[in-house]
DNA sequence: TCGACATGTCAACAGGTGTTGGCCTACAGT
DNA sequence: ACTGTAGGCCAACACCTGTTGACATGTCGA
């Protein structure tokens, strides 16, 4: 053990490290987890890939560490009530527009097992409670805030991943006019069946 | 070349060839593109890799022509224009749920090139059309076809991908009465911006 | 009956993967 | 100034991948 105090000592290697992280996102980012390599992601970090399992363990572990994610959802309550949706949709577009760590998530949840159980966490303990501040019926939270979700990573999966045109060339304001509305009905709509 | 008339000849190994696409189909569904190996292919088809690829060619050559698919979307020119949402809506849930290759294309195309140009061909050739016949404004059909996809898409993600626990839940009349609406806002309804 | 050809099996290849252990080097604490 | 140790590199491992070619078997037409 290094440090003490509080705070772990700072390390000479925590370059290094972050240099992994940096480039483990990138690759799982752009090829998914099994087409994302450790002697790629050691390239791009300049560095050897057993430094990577020295730091990391093993693969599982590096993209758990690079999966990290914090979708920073804003408080709704405050917010008028017919503008959530619009609300929501912006912020979620911003977020992935900026941050590789969603997509890498994205697409590796797709063909990995621990991947998908991370995402579905990340939408139980930070879309789900975002959610049920919002509703009436406490009962309904799950349901609604799985659809929010479903036109969510919906829009980012024909946007970012299959790149289908007509939707990659919407601007911001056209995804939160079309989008929203579709938002705000899951969120505050009257609710189906 | 074997036949001649119209229809090529039945060759005496096509339970083989059969036997090998039901197999691609479902370790594509389920493993993705990179995963799923030839040989486990060959396992489950009861057959020697290396008919795989006398058939077939090449693994990216068998994943195309597993990957064949008609989406059989039903002419809805003659459906009430209110109810157009939910009638396509509870038809790509019946799809969807009776077959793998769909799901095969979706999670291929996620790390694929090519499955990912299939899918965006897929929309463009069959969903396209459909929803042309419908617009008012030409114009606006390939964006209303994308915001379609959108949903559509991100449905089958949660659901059948991801597996996301509320909307695993969904009955199929729930998930017409919830998707439906915004399927037939994307098609009929004003448009954003 | 015989031979051509389709069907299928077996073994191997070349390359890439995650992962490991040994070795060198340079800095930090004494 | 010295030394222990953290940081880093290299070579190798065992395994798995797509793919290939040589060989056996069976079937069907002439």
């Amino acid at each position: 053990m290094t440090g003490s105090t509080e705070t772990t000592k700072a390390r000479r290697s925590d370059a290094t490290r972050a240099a992994i992280l940096t480039a483990a996102r990138e690759r799982f980012a752009a090829d998914g987890y099994e087409r994302a390599t450790i002697r790629a992601i050691a390239a791009d970090a300049n560095i050897d890939p057993s430094m990577v399992m020295r730091y990391y363990g093993n693969k599982e572990k590096l993209f758990a560490a690079a999966a990290e994610f914090d979708l920073r959802l804003p408080e709704l309550t405050g917010v008028p009530r017919e503008e959530v949706g619009a609300r929501l949709t912006a912020h979620l577009v911003d977020r992935w527009e900026h941050d590789d760590t969603l997509m890498a998530l994205l697409r590796a949840a797709v063909t990995n097992q621990a991947a998908a159980e991370r995402m579905r966490q990340l939408f139980a303990a930070q879309l789900g409670p975002v959610v049920a501040a919002l509703v009436e019926d406490r009962a309904e939270a799950p349901v609604r805030a799985g659809l929010v979700a479903t036109q969510a990573l919906g829009f980012a999966l024909t946007r970012y991943v299959l790149c289908l045109p007509p939707v990659v060339a919407l601007d911001r304001a056209a995804v939160v006019a079309w989008l929203g509305p579709t938002i705000q009905r899951y969120l505050t709509g009257e609710r189906g069946e």
